[in-house]
DNA sequence: TTTACTGCAAATCCTTTGCAGTCTG
DNA sequence: CAGACTGCAAAGGATTTGCAGTAAA
């Protein structure tokens, strides 16, 4: 667990506030996540749980995965190489998917004369567990 | 330019926008949108302007195509099928891109249980003259 | 006439920050 | 010890919204 932040100094808040993201097995918000960390000690400020969960996705320990009303997701993600994230709109579930920005699309754009520097994709959908609820419902 | 607001009911202030949008040669913000249009009558308030860029966006006239310093930004945008666009980080040059969404992609997650029902696609990069500039620059 | 649109200003609301104090390394 | 990290609370800051008035349709 010496990654979780990386080269960043720890606490006894930041181990707490490790500890419940490894309890997390969706897709969380940083409210839930202070929850979380506050169900066991209420003196853990919310603001620290920010900062701890901006020291984690500099380390690469926690990548934001989307947004959902305003707040921020995020999920524990370890795969080193590039890729990104689909969440399930349901419950939060989170599968990984490689970038899909090939030749083809840096071709396209390299035509009209550009260069990508930076993307950001973002995917929502359905589980297999969410995704049978749905049609049950219907 | 009846389909500017779609089916909504258009007034001064709102032909004011729409000219100053079209006008727009680039990405904007709508804080600069709002500067452009205050620039010929101060009396347009900026929320009027945050409402009238809804309503392009929802008539498909407008399109968010990324966001800057915390900024939306927008631009015209009256291709009718789905795509994404880059935008120049430098002067907000704006390019489309086809959906890279593909088979492959779709197979992938799906071989995860996932369906996608909503995907985000934002990609930043340097159109051909700033592509120059920096080059010169370095 | 109906009801959408406007201006103004206050309210939202997630996230960030300033500060003084404490603790890690 | 220096510099991070913490708690608290206030500040940020883009965008939204309530309201009363005006004007499209």
């Amino acid at each position: 667990m010496a990654s979780v932040y990386g080269e960043k100094r720890t606490s006894p808040q930041r181990e707490r506030i490790a500890a419940a993201v490894d309890g997390m097995s969706r897709a969380f918000t940083i409210e839930e996540l202070a929850r979380r960390v506050r169900a066991r000690d209420t003196g853990t400020a919310v603001a620290t749980v920010y900062r701890a969960v901006a020291a984690m996705e500099d380390s690469g320990y926690l990548a934001r995965v989307g947004e959902s009303g305003g707040h921020a997701l995020y999920a524990r993600c370890v795969v080193d190489d590039h890729h990104h994230h689909l969440v399930c709109t349901e419950c939060g579930a989170v599968a990984h998917a490689a970038c899909p920005l090939d030749a083809g699309v840096l071709a396209s754009v390299e035509r009209q004369g550009f260069v990508i520097t930076r993307h950001e994709i973002t995917m929502y959908g359905l589980c297999r567990t969410c995704r049978r609820g749905v049609a049950e419902a219907s």
